[in-house]
DNA sequence: AATAATACCTAGATAGTCAAGGTATCAAGG
DNA sequence: CCTTGATACCTTGACTATCTAGGTATTATT
């Protein structure tokens, strides 16, 4: 992250569930799909991420799977569940709760 | 915090200069501050409150002063400094950045 | 042949927050 | 008078998300 790590603590596996809910992707795409959104604000570290994709697999929210093509890399593919979409709803509502509240604090509201 | 811990983190600081730029508190009154200014959305521990004031005083963004008058308890005010101030201007410029990009990868803007 | 990009991963350190506790004063209610 | 709750300061130990730094391997580019 160029932003300073600790504002981001908490919201990079809601940022994770968020691009996967748009379509399945690998770890790296994930990155990349990232910073992209993000106008490169956000560059998550791969030490960040692996760990994150395997709690959210281990917490249920994430499914993967193996693609093996010819002429390609392995790559690992997540998938989000319903459970996974339930919880990114949930964690967006906190977001915006949060952010608000913070905005008040600073006198922008 | 009401919001989950993971959330929060980075941002106490700023919420404590944020409100102390608006005049001098001791320690107590800040807390109660923060939960008013963010309708109770916040309310942080004490545990987390002192050393963050303790850092930031050790930065030289903060000063503190005893105030100990007849008939009330020991009050240890806080007052922000220059530095303070310009340390908050640039904390508000990130945290703009921060919930920006967020909002950018939730697909929210 | 060397380098950069892709693609997966882990281990140890760092740092902010929390829970829980301590100390002490004061006001209000029983 | 005594207990309770609010005020007011603080510290310690645990937790946990992230970071830095490293590892392994393949493919594309120069």
């Amino acid at each position: 992250m160029r932003i300073s790590k600790e504002l981001a603590k908490g919201s990079n596996g809601m940022l994770v569930l968020s691009v996967l809910e748009k379509g399945d992707k690998y770890g790296y795409l994930i990155v990349k799909e990232i910073a992209n959104l993000s106008d490169n604000v956000f560059s998550m570290n791969e030490g960040t991420l692996y760990p994150i994709l395997h709690s959210l697999e281990k917490e249920g929210y994430l499914e993967a799977y193996w693609v093996e093509a010819e002429n390609m890399r392995k790559r690992k593919y997540y998938r989000i569940t319903e459970k996974g979409r339930k919880e990114l709803a949930a964690q967006k509502t906190e977001w915006k709760s949060y952010s608000t509240a913070v905005e008040k604090v600073l006198g922008y509201v």
